[in-house]
RNA sequence: GGCUCCAUGGUCAAGCGGUUAAGACAUCGCCCUUUCACGGCGGUAACACUGGUUCGAUUCCCGUUGGAGUCACCA
């Protein structure tokens, strides 16, 4: 049969790393297969909706490269795909009473007070309630008058306190809890719509979802679905709950707070292809030492049997040095676009940013690190003569002040300030001197940039400067060095 | 706290009874070099702890410890 798999986001927000990498998942488990990924919305909640949030879902997969073959907006024949307007079908209140008809659900009339006192207050404030199964008890005239007063009500599953229920995990076995354990969820709200627990069983099993491909804090829940599956008398999907990701400190990522969304990623200067590429690596990985993969190469490559099983810290210095990968393979012009609005951000003046670009391209990780790295090309910061010392080049401030001296009248006379002239130049000079090059660069480059670090060698830079700023750069090195 | 899951270096992660326990990021050192960077080379660094099973456990089983998830009329 057809694999066919299904993201099904609320639309609440962003879409963070986590919530993408099962989008990611979920597309390759059914590409590699040549099988079908769908997109269904998860609205049930009309409290948490989020105003936009389905176009940043539509945006992001677009973006990634998921595209779904089946949709809201691409109808499979298996529609609707928005389950605010499968409520409308009546399919969950059709299903909710089949479920009643059969004795595994039953309506609950309890209001807010009542379970409130049946709450047991347990550490770290955690407030837990396990429902009495108090509405059971109900005789069928009562429910009706019930239903006939128009008091609201709830429809709960009702699950069996005695025995175990087992479901199987593609990645994690069989897993078997006590029915005991399992708490009478509510599967239709008093508004009328269906919680999420109901709707996913319901959802997926009339969509012909093959593998529900979902994250780990599923898991303790999922015993829960199997009872409805079972109570249907369903035959239950295949399972893959994916591992955790988690921030640094080990927690689960959360929706809120931390800057992990993917929009948040593009706007701190990731590419697209990078961050695909990474998070497919946060509890994945192929059969080869390889890392760099293009969206079609994970497709070939995933075998979802190699998901690890163990939470994943996802790492933000990582995803930092795969992005500078993606950066230096670029194609020139195409990073070039990237790069300008970051270029001009720091510089204002007229020099060949080009040229500059070109400089930068190996050096950085994400296009904001260009700022910091060429803003000396507009003008030369304050600096500390200190930084003519440096043990290696077996300069300081009195070699320095020398070498510079010297130089100025050369770089006065030369007409000529291309790199490669400069470079005779100095070249020239270090050999007459008899010195090591880093000697006369390290001073120059020093008294051009006024940088500790810089994307380029002295001639390069005092190239884009031109003579004159380079001339008046100098000056001011010599200046500072004699006053200090 | 109940339940469930997880456990190889700082991080990701290979391994699926016998290995000098891969590789990547980070880190450190060296080389190269028109500084730094890039690049090249190399180093430091791990099987959480007990018992078992076995001729032999990182690998299988039990327990301990540790970590995480979950326990809503949220998804």
């Amino acid at each position: 049969m057809k694999i066919r798999t299904r993201y099904a986001p609320s639309p609440t927000g962003r879409m963070h790393v986590g919530n993408l990498r099962s989008a990611l998942y979920e597309f390759l488990i059914a590409k590699h297969e040549g099988g079908s990924f769908m997109l269904r919305i998860e609205d049930t909640d009309q409290e948490r909706y989020v105003e936009g949030a389905t176009e940043i879902i539509y945006r992001t997969l677009e973006k990634a490269g998921l595209k779904h073959d089946e949709g809201p907006d691409k109808d499979g024949g298996y529609g609707p795909y928005v389950q605010s307007e499968r409520i409308k079908t009546g399919i969950y209140m059709k299903y909710a009473k089949e479920l009643i008809e059969k004795g595994e659900a039953y309506y609950c009339f309890c209001d807010k007070e009542r379970l409130a006192s049946l709450k047991t207050e347990v550490v770290e404030g955690k407030e837990i309630t396990i429902y009495d199964k108090h509405c059971l008890s109900l005789s069928k005239e009562e429910v009706e008058a019930n239903l006939a007063a128009g008091r609201p009500f709830v429809i709960r599953q009702n699950n069996p306190s005695e025995g175990t229920t087992t479901f199987h995990d593609e990645l994690y076995g069989d897993i078997t809890v006590e029915n005991a354990e399992l708490d009478d969820m509510i599967l239709i709200k008093s508004d009328g719509f269906p919680t999420y627990n109901f709707a996913n069983v319901v959802d997926d099993h009339t969509m012909d979802i093959t593998h529900v491909v979902r994250g780990n804090e599923y898991l303790s829940s999922a015993p829960k679905y199997t009872r409805l599956y079972e109570a249907f008398g369903w035959e239950p999907p295949k399972y893959v709950h994916l591992p955790l990701v988690t921030d640094v400190n080990h927690k689960k990522l959360a929706k809120r707070g931390g800057s992990t969304s993917f929009e948040d990623l593009l706007e701190q200067g990731f590419l697209t292809e990078a961050i695909v590429n990474f998070i497919a690596l946060l509890g994945w990985s192929p059969e080869s030492n390889r890392e760099i993969f293009t969206l079609d190469e994970l497709i070939q490559e995933f075998d979802y049997h190699r998901i690890s099983k163990s939470p994943t810290v996802f790492d933000l210095v990582k995803l930092r040095w795969m992005n500078s990968e993606y950066i230096k393979a670029m194609d020139f012009d195409a990073f070039y676009g990237m790069a300008e609005p970051y270029l001009k951000k720091a510089i204002t003046k007229e020099l060949d940013l080009k040229k500059i670009a070109a400089m930068v391209k190996t050096r950085i990780e994400v296009f904001p690190d260009i700022v910091e790295m060429v803003d000396f090309f507009e003008a030369l910061p304050e600096y500390d003569t200190a930084m003519y010392t440096h043990k290696k080049m077996k300069t300081n401030s009195e070699t320095s002040l020398e070498v510079l001296r010297e130089i100025l009248p050369l770089l006065e006379a030369q007409e000529d300030y291309s790199n490669d002239a400069l470079y005779a130049t100095l070249a020239g000079y270090v050999e007459q001197k008899g010195c090591k090059n880093g000697y006369v660069m390290w001073p120059i480059r020093t008294a051009v940039s006024g940088k500790q670090t810089t994307p380029a060698g002295a001639t390069e830079i005092m190239e884009i400067l031109g003579k004159e700023e380079s001339l008046a750069r100098i000056r001011r090195g010599i200046e500072l060095l004699q006053s200090a």
